[in-house]
DNA sequence: CCCTGATTCGC
DNA sequence: GCGAATCAGG
């Protein structure tokens, strides 16, 4: 959908009072990306929302790089690994279509429960190669050559083929967005 | 890691 | 004009 007087005005008015590229996009709804926000945004001029004074001399991110293509690169070195428990608190985020109203009374517990699991699997858990099936995860741990080697093997969402984690770090940041 | 806005450029 | 991809920062 393009954007009409009424959409770009609702924008205008959001970006205003604040709200973040992305809460807007929501707030647009169908199809709207915060991409297509900050694009307009900027298109319109009004990137600036609380500019007093000042003339801030605009980043020289120049491209040099290539634009797509790219490096296939590397997949994944044996070595990795790593993150902590962490345990997130709360999480506050994502408005959507309609500005929150936040509760009055909201006792917070908040305990965090030890919850280790992560990485590490059991040696029962652990599967080999033929032990795979649709609903394992088959993010390889190990060096494949040496006798260690084994896969996840933790329940995978309907087709996909890791975990919930490791699928995140097999896709990471790439995705998100079907086209 | 999540998120934010900023920029560039193919369409 | 549009917005995805990318960059840079928190």
């Amino acid at each position: 959908m393009g954007w009409t007087d009424e959409r770009v005005e609702l924008l205008k008015k959001l970006w205003m009072e604040g709200l973040s590229a992305s809460q807007i996009a929501g707030e647009l709804g169908d199809g709207v990306t915060r991409n297509a926000v900050i694009g307009k945004v900027h298109r319109l001029k009004l990137s600036a929302r609380a500019k007093p004074t000042s003339s801030a001399p605009r980043r020289s991110v120049q491209r040099t790089t290539p634009r797509r293509v790219a490096s296939p690169s590397s997949g994944m070195g044996s070595g990795m690994g790593m993150s902590k428990p962490r345990a997130s608190i709360m999480r506050t985020q994502t408005i959507g279509a309609t500005a929150l109203a936040a509760s009055p009374e909201m006792e917070t517990e908040v305990y965090v429960a030890p919850q280790v699991q992560e990485l590490f699997i059991p040696e029962d858990k652990r599967l080999s190669l033929l032990q795979l099936n649709e609903h394992t995860c088959k993010w390889p741990i190990g060096d494949p050559l040496s006798k260690d080697f084994y896969f996840c093997g933790q329940a995978s969402n309907e087709g996909i083929p890791y975990c919930e984690f490791h699928a995140r770090r097999a896709y990471h940041q790439m995705d998100k967005k079907k086209r």
